[in-house]
RNA sequence: GCAGUCGUGGCGGAAUUGGCAUACGCGCUAGACUAAGGAUCUAGUCCGGGUUUCUGGGUAGGGGUUCAAGUCCCCUCGACUGCACCA
């Protein structure tokens, strides 16, 4: 008899042997085919790792274990997203610096995940806080800036009014802060921007390139909102003055009744003198402006606004006269801050036509409109259009831009929803942004040889409620002098987001140690772009898409390789409480990854989390899942007592085994762990059922768990005495012959009802087959005194017979 | 409101993509081993009626296509996820 399975006495051990011997670093020889898998580096908070983050990582291990296993060079490595607004609050309730802080939590996650035995290439391990990494990170922000991507301008930003920050649009969720959900508010104040609206086409042309799985997709696409129209201008009435609008609809121009601008549209500010309710209109504005964003959401529905009593505007294809009106539904921030309402069209503007009686001329048939805004674009057909009548709407877009166009009043215009990247945060905890203001120079960018510009000692981290940076308090650090000239200027005092160093951390893998560039054009050049990366969903709009962006940029200045960074892109679900909640403290629901290795090791909270469910789904916590999990580990432990001596496989399971390596080589690519593993647990029945199992059998069984639970595996490989380590064996094959039965079960069925089962031969001609059926008593007396229709035999599956 | 995804035992979830629904796991029941079992092994477990070999129903509800539907089409209900005045 074995002695017992004990998880704490072989993982360690293994876990060692993979240190010593360097097993999972990845190598520099570039002659090797390659696999590089990537997960998302942790923010490393100081709650310690959670159960929710070895899902994601087990998945990649599992993947990067398999690729070594298939004579891949595998690069899977691990790093720490570390600055952050976490860190600098802890630190200042605490008095503690944040280096020491995040130092403290990344050793902690770093045991954590180490306890876990992850293949990752630790030599490789980066942090975004070291300076000879932001280094990078602000050398990337100069370039920026020097190909004119980074500005600084005075605009309207998101505040969050509790962390007394500002945000990007990314960040704001309906409304408030995305990481601690106070109102977010407008401040106006100068920022550094990024102009990643210069390359939104391109972000969405290019994920054609990209194997990402389709939500990821869809979502980039919403976020970046592109959308093909016209810009058609309004002759004001009675003036030299037109007013310009955005619309997607420019077919539907006939059906124009009226106009309607922003509240902060300049407009209304240089006709002021001519309107005669100044005051209305004036009061109007400015309940609109003490609107928050939240507020301008919640009562969307109810439209509200202004006539503008004084101008007026002409339709240039009906030449009518038509009213100007204020109302906050139109931003100025998308377009040009002005639209033409077509009520008809429109349900925005039919709301708004409705409530303020407006007309509403129908000018695309199909609908009726004064029940309902018809919005259809694919069946209608053009009327009360003059020249536009009789088609359909795709073909009078065309005719009436390319009509507007030779008028020169209008043009084909594509509009985007992006908007430029908010670059400043007012905190401590982040890159420095390293450009200083000279009084004579104006913006001046610091020179690369003093990169990095290291953040300074501070008494006090804490945020100033005048919207400036604790940096800013630093009066010696802040007094500088101008790189160009060399008179006295003043050091920016704002940092970097969060998103900053994440942009561009799985460059620096592919070369961490190098100082003279981020990393070698060789490096790079091997090992980009990413095979597989694997991150949560939440990341899909701020990071992924900032970090294309850079890329994008980084490629455009020739210093990597391909255009798009991650070819394959995938996503977890969320691992939720028993309760099927999101697990949190207060509801008292958390479970520490921690706990359920001491308890059961790390091979069962691996194989557990794979067998949970579907990868891309949520899923709750089942402590009696766990336990099943471990059961399975034991019997394959066991497994030892029934080893016979034979070596290949035995002839009652060789069919069974080929079967299995077959689905669980392809389970794993296709991320269905559940099923891989239910497979491999029904093989281990079959082992039971059988009472033995051949060293051949054993064998390909130990490999095949392998990825999902090395350890075991790796611990009962060397007990059982076969040659080396799994980790420096190679995954099995399969032959496709052997992996079905040669005699098969089929259902008999008449009329689609199961009336018997036959074994076949798989390869039996259906009349030989019919001649079986027939004799089966069961369907002799169904079919008695009834007429056959049809036949239909499946191969292998069934054998269908119609009567009457 | 719009868009998308989904709805299968007591529970988590399978189903070669139109071919024997409920694999695998949990839980439960019985038996074996045992001083003992919250360990292990064996058997059973969709629901109802007869219980040996039978029989009827069954994948949210209703309708349809098909020899055959969890899977395809239409309607209704419900859940989840995005987006949310983007003209």
């Amino acid at each position: 008899m074995s002695k017992e399975y004990s998880p704490k006495d072989i993982e360690q051990k293994w876990q060692d042997i993979w240190d010593e011997t360097g097993a999972f670093h990845a190598s520099d020889d570039y002659t090797k085919p390659k696999y590089y898998a990537l997960v998302e580096f942790p923010y490393p908070s100081g709650q310690g790792l959670h159960v929710g983050h070895p899902r994601p990582y087990t998945a990649l291990d599992i993947i990067a274990r398999k690729r070594r296993l298939q004579g891949y060079n595998v690069l899977y490595p691990m790093g720490w997203d570390a600055f952050g607004l976490p860190t600098e609050n802890y630190a200042i309730k605490n008095k503690i610096h944040p280096k020491i802080v995040t130092a403290n939590n990344v050793a902690r996650f770093k045991g954590q995940l180490k306890s876990l035995g992850y293949s990752f290439d630790w030599s490789r391990e980066i942090n975004t806080t070291d300076p000879s990494y932001y280094k990078w990170t602000q050398w990337i922000f100069l370039k920026l800036y020097e190909k004119g991507l980074a500005y600084k301008s005075e605009m309207p930003i998101n505040w969050c009014t509790s962390c007394k920050v500002g945000l990007a649009n990314e960040e704001v969720v309906n409304g408030v802060c995305e990481r601690c959900g106070s109102p977010v508010v407008r401040k106006v104040k100068s920022q550094w921007m990024l102009k990643i609206t210069e390359y939104a086409d391109r972000l969405i042309r290019d994920l054609d390139l990209v194997d990402y799985i389709e939500k990821v997709k869809v979502s980039q696409k919403n976020w970046i909102g592109r959308s093909e129209g016209a810009e058609v201008d309004f002759r004001l009435t009675g003036k030299d003055d037109v007013l310009r609008v955005y619309t997607t609809r420019p077919d539907t121009l006939f059906g124009a009744t009226y106009m309607v601008i922003s509240p902060e549209h300049p407009l209304i500010d240089k006709y002021k003198d001519e309107l005669k309710n100044w005051d209305a209109v004036t009061e109007y504005r400015e309940a609109a402006a003490r609107k928050s964003d939240f507020e301008r959401t919640e009562l969307a529905k109810d439209k509200t606004g202004v006539c503008l009593d004084g101008i007026t505007a002409v339709n240039p294809v009906t030449k009518k006269e038509i009213p100007i009106w204020i109302s906050d539904y139109v931003l100025m921030s998308y377009g040009t801050g002005a639209i033409m309402a077509v009520p008809a069209h429109d349900e925005r503007d039919w709301a708004f036509a409705k409530k303020f009686g407006l007309p509403i001329i129908e000018v695309v048939q199909g609908g009726n409109v004064e029940e309902a805004a018809f919005t259809d674009t694919e069946t209608g057909i053009l009327v009360n259009s003059d020249f536009l009548n009789g088609l359909e709407v795709k073909e009078a877009k065309q005719k009436i831009t390319d009509w507007l166009t030779e008028q020169g009043i209008g043009h084909r215009k594509v509009n985007f929803k992006l908007r430029d990247w908010v670059f400043s945060r007012q905190r401590y905890w982040g890159e420095p942004i390293p450009i200083v203001h000279c009084e004579k120079c104006g913006f001046v960018p610091l020179p690369e040889s003093e990169l990095p510009l290291v953040l300074p000692e501070v008494e006090s981290y804490m945020p100033t409620d005048n919207g400036e940076s604790p940096l800013a308090a630093m009066k010696d650090w802040v007094k500088t002098t101008c790189p160009k000239c060399g008179g006295p200027a003043m050091r920016e005092t704002d940092t970097m987001p969060q998103w900053a160093g994440s942009s561009w951390y799985f460059l620096l893998y592919t070369d961490p140690h190098n100082d003279r560039e981020f990393a070698s054009k060789e490096a790079l050049d091997y090992w980009l772009p990413v095979a597989w990366y694997n991150g949560g969903m939440a990341h899909t709009t701020p990071h992924l898409l900032y970090s294309r962006f850079w890329h994008k940029f980084l490629y455009d200045q020739g210093l990597v390789p391909t255009p798009e960074p991650y070819q394959k892109r995938t996503s977890h679900g969320m691992i939720l409480g028993e309760n099927g909640e999101k697990m949190s403290k207060s509801r008292g629901n958390v479970v520490n990854p921690d706990d359920i290795v001491r308890e059961f090791g790390a091979d069962t909270l691996r194989t557990y989390e794979m067998f949970i469910g579907a990868f891309d789904l949520s899923a709750s916590w089942s402590n009696e899942g766990v336990r099943g999990c471990r059961r399975f580990l034991d019997r394959v432990w066991k497994l030892q007592d029934m080893l016979t001596q034979e070596d290949g496989y035995s002839k009652g399971l060789e069919t069974r085994v080929h079967e299995t390596i077959k689905k669980v080589s392809q389970d794993y690519e296709s991320l269905k762990f559940n099923t891989a593993i239910a497979a491999m647990m029904a093989l281990v029945n079959d082992f039971y059922k059988a009472g033995r199992v051949t060293r051949g059998e054993y064998r390909t069984l130990l490999i095949l768990l392998n990825p999902v639970a090395p350890h075991i595996t790796e611990e009962l490989f060397e007990l059982a005495g076969f040659e080396g380590r799994i980790f420096t064996s190679s995954w099995p094959e399969w032959e496709e012959a052997k992996t079905v039965e040669k005699t098969v079960e089929i259902a008999v069925q008449i009329g689609g009802k199961v009336k018997a089962t036959l074994m076949v031969g798989l390869d039996d001609e259906q009349s030989a087959i019919r001649e079986k059926v027939m004799t089966i008593p069961a369907i002799a007396n169904a079919l008695a005194g009834r007429n056959i229709i049809k036949e239909i035999y499946v191969k292998g599956r069934i054998y269908n017979i119609v009567a009457k």
